[in-house]
DNA sequence: TGTTAGCACTCTTTAGTTGGGAGTGCTAAC
DNA sequence: GTTAGCACTCCCAACTAAAGAGTGCTAACA
C-alpha cells in the first residue's frame, strides 16, 4: 500500500492532535478540526489503512487512533515544521544563561532547570568529560608541614586541584623537582592516555631520590585524573511528570522515577549518545521504551562536549522542544567559546 | 482528666499499631493483640477519653482511632523504647561509611543513600558550612599569562582553589606580595568575619602599587569565601514515597515531591535546626505540617557541623530510625575526627 | 471507483445502588 | 468500674445501567 499525500496529511493531523490532547483521535475530530474536505467515513478508511501499515494503533475497538513509534519517527523526519522561537523566549534564555558567564557548572545546572521549566518535561545535562584534554602542566604546592596541593592544568583551560596528605615531610625543592619531572613526562598527553601509562615507572628514574614523595603523590595524581574523566549529571523537573496523563497512574510514575534515579545509567546513556540534535523515540531507546529523548551537545573551549536534553512520553512537542534545546546549546557553546588567548 | 498508667499503655499500643499498619486502630484490635486483660468496650471508653484529651482523632464516626501529633510527641518523649541496632546492621553501616575514608562529600552522599535504603524514607544530608573556619593563609599562584589560581587554606584543613582570569599581566613578585598582604590581614579571622570587612580598603594601603591585580583578585576572593559558607545538600530515596500509603494519592505525592524539590528551602530548614538528635513532629514543623523530621549532626575536624536525617509521614518508626541516624552520625564524626597533627 | 450516509456494534466511563463490614457510642447488667 | 449487647454510622467494593464515543460494514451516490 502506498503512503500517498492524503494519508500523510491525515497522519500529520492525528499526530499533531494527539500530541496536544493526549486522547485517542477519532475520525470525526480530524474531519472537523482539520478542514480537508473529507467526511469522517473517508478518514476512517484511511485510518484503517494507516493502522494496517503500522502507523496507528487502537487502544480498543471503539476508541480513536493513537500514533505508533513509527508514526512519530515519520512525523519527526518528514512531517513536522521547524518551530521558530519567539523573541521574548530567546531573550529569556539568553539572559538566564549568560548571567553566570564564568562558571560552567552553574550555567549547565541553570540550563537544565530552565529547560524543564519551558518544556514541562524532565530535563538533564551533563558536563564534558576531560577524557581528551591534554595536560599542560603539573604543579605541586606546599600548604603546611604535611599537606601539599596537586594542581593539574590542561590545555583547554581546566584547572583541577587536590589536597594531598603526606605521611612524610618534604622540601620545596623536592616539590619543584617533582613538578618539573611530571610536567615534562605528561605534557601534551591526554588524560586517558596518561591513565593507561605506568606512571610510577615513567617518572621513577628521574625521581629516584624522592621515593616517599612519589608514593604519596602518584595515587592522588591518578585519582585526580580519573575525576577529570567524570561527568556531572544534572536533572530537573521531576515533578512535571505528575501533570502528564501518561503518568497519572501511580505505578507508572513510580517506575519512571525509579529509572531516573539511576543516575549512572542515565549518564551512560547520554555519554554514549551521538552528538548533534538527536531524537530517539520509544523502542529506539534500548531501555525507556515508552519514552522519547531529545538531546543536543554543546561545546566548551571549542572541543569538550557536554549534552543537554529532555526525556518524556513519546507524545511530546518534538518541534518546539528541539528548537529550544538547540537554541540553548548554541547559547552555551557561544558563552564558553574559546576565548582566543589559548595556544596549542 | 488524668493520663493514668492504663491510658498510657493503651495509647502506646495504638501508636505502635498505627505506625506498623497505617490503618486506624479499633478497640477490638487493641484488646486482642495487646493482652492487657481488658474488653473492647473498656478500651473504647479509654479511647474516648484520650480523644477528648487530644491524643487521638477519628477520621469518621465508624473508623478506628488515629494518633495525633500530640500523641506522637508523648510517644517519642516517654513511651518508646530505645531500639538497639543488630550487629549485622552496625557492621553494614560501618563498612559502607568508612570505605571512602578520605572524601567527606562522597561519604555524606553515601550516608544519605544508605539511610534512605534502611529507613525506606526520604533522606538528606548537608555538608558543614565553613562559616566559622578561620583562615590560615592565602596564596596566589601563576598558571599562564592571564590566569592565576587563588588558594585559601583554613585552620581546620579546608583548602579551596579558584582559577582567576586576569585582563592584565602580572609578575610572580606581585603575586607573592599580594599573597603575603592578604595572609597578614586575614589570618586567624573567620570566613564570615572577613566577608563583613571592607576587603579592598583593608589591603589597599599595602598594595597601592597593584591596583589592577587587586581589582581582579578581590572579587574572586569574596566569591570563594562565599562558597565556603555554602553547604551542599544531598537527598535520596524520593521514590520511597510511593510505597507509603500516605502518598498513594497522586496529588499528595506531587505536593510532597514539589516541596522536596525546593532545595534552598530544605537546606535552610536543616541549617537552622538545633544540633543533637532532634525529632520534630507534624505541626511542630513550620512548613511540612504532615511530616516528621529526624536529624542529627555530625562533626568534622572536631568542630564543623553537618547534618543527616530523614523526612516522612508523622507515622514513622521513630525509635529504630533515631538509632540508625545516631549510629551513622557517630560513625561519620569518628571517621572525620581531627587527625591530631593540627595545631591551634 | 472513490466518497459518503446510515446504522449496528463494541467498549469505556460515569453515576447510582446495594450489601457487607468495621467500628463506635450508648445502655443496662454484672 | 467493667463488660455484653445492640443500634447506628460510615466506608468500600461490587454490581448495574445508561450515556457517549468511535469503529466497521453496507449500500447508495457522483
Amino acid at each position: 500500500m502506498e503512503l500517498n499525500e492524503r494519508k500523510l496529511q491525515i497522519l500529520q493531523a492525528i499526530v499533531a492532535d494527539f500530541i496536544y490532547s493526549a486522547e485517542p483521535v477519532g475520525s470525526r475530530t480530524i474531519s472537523k478540526k482539520y478542514d480537508m474536505g473529507l467526511s469522517p467515513a473517508t478518514i476512517r478508511n484511511e485510518m484503517s489503512d494507516l493502522e494496517e501499515m503500522g502507523y496507528l494503533t487502537h487502544p480498543h475497538t471503539s476508541a480513536g487512533r493513537v500514533p505508533s513509534d513509527k508514526a512519530y519517527r515519520l512525523y519527526v523526519d518528514q512531517l513536522m515544521r521547524a518551530s521558530e522561537l519567539t523573541d521574548e523566549r530567546k531573550q529569556a534564555i539568553s539572559s538566564k544563561l549568560s548571567d553566570t558567564a564564568a562558571e560552567l557548572d552553574r550555567t549547565i545546572e541553570k540550563a537544565a532547570s530552565l529547560l524543564s521549566e519551558i518544556t514541562n518535561l524532565v530535563s538533564f545535562a551533563i558536563t564534558p568529560s576531560g577524557r581528551e584534554s591534554k595536560l599542560k602542566y603539573v604543579n605541586l604546592l606546599p600548604v603546611d608541614e604535611r599537606t601539599i596541593v596537586l594542581m593539574i592544568v590542561s590545555e583547554d583551560g581546566q584547572i583541577s586541584n587536590t589536597p594531598v596528605k603526606l605521611s612524610c615531610g618534604y622540601t620545596e625543592d623536592n616539590l619543584r623537582l617533582m613538578s618539573r619531572v611530571m610536567t615534562h613526562n605528561f605534557m601534551g598527553k591526554t588524560v586517558s592516555d596518561v591513565l593507561t601509562m605506568d606512571i610510577i615507572e615513567t617518572i621513577k628514574s628521574d625521581l629516584s631520590a624522592l621515593d616517599k614523595l612519589t608514593g604519596a603523590v602518584v595515587p592522588s595524581f591518578m585519582q585526580t585524573l580519573e575525576k577529570m574523566l567524570d561527568v556531572d549529571l544534572y536533572m530537573d523537573g521531576y515533578t512535571n511528570i505528575f501533570s502528564m496523563p501518561e503518568y497519572s497512574d501511580v505505578e507508572k510514575a513510580r517506575n519512571f522515577l525509579t529509572i531516573l534515579q539511576q543516575k549512572d545509567h542515565i549518564t551512560n546513556v547520554l555519554v554514549n549518545r551521538d552528538n548533534g540534535l538527536i531524537i530517539t523515540i520509544g523502542d529506539e531507546n534500548s531501555e525507556l521504551k515508552d519514552c522519547s529523548l531529545i538531546t543536543a551537545d554543546y561545546r566548551v573551549n571549542g572541543r569538550l562536549v557536554g549534552k543537554l536534553g529532555v526525556i518524556g512520553p513519546t507524545r511530546m512537542r518534538y518541534s518546539e522542544i528541539s528548537s529550544v534545546i538547540r537554541y540553548m546549546t548554541d547559547n552555551i557553546s557561544k558563552t564558553f567559546e574559546i576565548t582566543g588567548d589559548n595556544d596549542e
